[in-house]
DNA sequence: TAGATTGTTAATCGATTAACAATC
DNA sequence: TAGATTGTTAATCGATTAACAATC
């Protein structure tokens, strides 16, 4: 019997997956064929075993001492493993400011993302494109997401509408969330959802720059007392 | 003498804190005055107990078994404890989408980040304004956050010339980096970055989603079976 | 008072790092 | 061969959760 290795990635490894494969392209396109742990790790300011740990869980084939690891392979084993070879549909709700720049952001098909069309209510947009992505009504949104079985949803509205629309998409079979608005959403147990949270973002850059400025300070103290 | 109990804080607790302060707000709005940790908890999907400590971490006030929580001690406390009060100024540079966007968005005041204005090559934005802040031509920067004093930048140029406006950035005494490029940036010890990473984000949830779809292919198959 | 809810101490869990033998 | 670099087992570290006494 096959055993399906059911492996339960840590969220920890799925942040730094996409850094490896970062690194990695670079040094593809610097005709280079193979890798160590090492210089991955230093490169990302990590340390060369967990480098060693998390490529030893995702990829299919071995490193070989002296060599390291064949960067092509890794490649293809990280995009594989993330799902960015099979690209996936998508839609997004709120076709305003961010909205639209998600919809011009090409660079999304690299990671197995394409945003297809976008809804919105402003009269205004709707029946234009961005990015060659038509803007409907979004009174049409639940038909054709089951129509095409959309399974991704990028929710750009306002805060106060995100909860409405997340229910929508969810009613239409979507079954995956990126939700962009500064809110938390309650969805069903069996759905997914990322929230983009810039607050935190701001929250951790805020608090190391007070850190730094506070040491600085204290240090220029030091050396006036 | 007076010991400045230099409080580390995990990059864990930092993530939460925005979203106690969201909730706080809201049930503030709704005329409440105090609130349990089991309500937070049940709210953002957390623990009760890492609710309480969490909140004892950054709260000047304690909480009254009972009654719980003061919600408006917890608002000040978690807002000046992430640095939310004492607005920050900042400077942009890549006025495209994205960054015209990040220009737009007046809610990051809330957050205490107010982007003064913005910096670009591209000579038809240059002198153009984004919801009031204007645009200047890049080789103004350095003059300009010297004289204004300015500790934080957004870059949202394309990847390839991240490195390059860091360097400028870090040359002009800026402390603390919001990049939104997806690259992996150098800078020195003693300045902050906060790497806005969508790669890594839509990675999570295409993992979360594929492990979804894969369970419910699976149920389907055991009823068929 | 009785019960809800707090804060704290101890236990658990998971992730990171260290040590080291295996090997190309 | 000698040395660099791997993969693995064990140790450490930190964060989360459990247990429970304190108290409003």
């Amino acid at each position: 019997m096959i055993e399906l290795a059911d492996k339960k990635v840590s969220k920890a490894i799925l942040m730094r997956l996409p850094m490896y494969l970062r690194s990695l392209k670079n040094h593809l396109g610097l005709e280079e064929t193979t890798i160590s742990s090492t210089v991955l790790a230093d490169e990302l300011d990590l340390n060369s075993i967990q480098v060693r740990k998390d490529l030893a869980f995702i990829s299919t084939k071995a490193g070989k001492p002296k060599m390291g690891f064949v960067i092509a392979d890794l490649i293809y084993d990280i995009s594989s493993f993330l799902g960015y070879d099979e690209i996936k549909d998508a839609i997004l709700v709120g076709a305003g400011g961010l909205g639209r720049t998600l919809m011009s952001y090409s660079g999304f098909e690299k990671y197995g993302l394409n945003i297809l069309m976008a809804f919105d209510l402003n009269e205004k947009v709707i029946g234009t494109e961005v990015n060659g992505k038509k803007i409907f009504h979004l009174s049409k949104m639940q038909e054709i997401v089951k129509r095409l079985n959309i399974k991704l949803g990028v929710i750009t509205v306002p805060k106060q509408y995100a909860q409405q629309i997340s229910d929508l998409m969810v009613a239409s079979g979507i079954k995956g969330i990126w939700n962009f608005a500064p809110t938390i959403i309650k969805i069903p147990e069996n759905i997914a959802i990322k929230n983009e949270d810039m607050a935190a973002s701001l929250a951790i850059l805020s608090n190391k720059l007070t850190i730094l400025v506070r040491e600085e300070t204290e240090n220029k103290n030091k050396t006036i007392i």
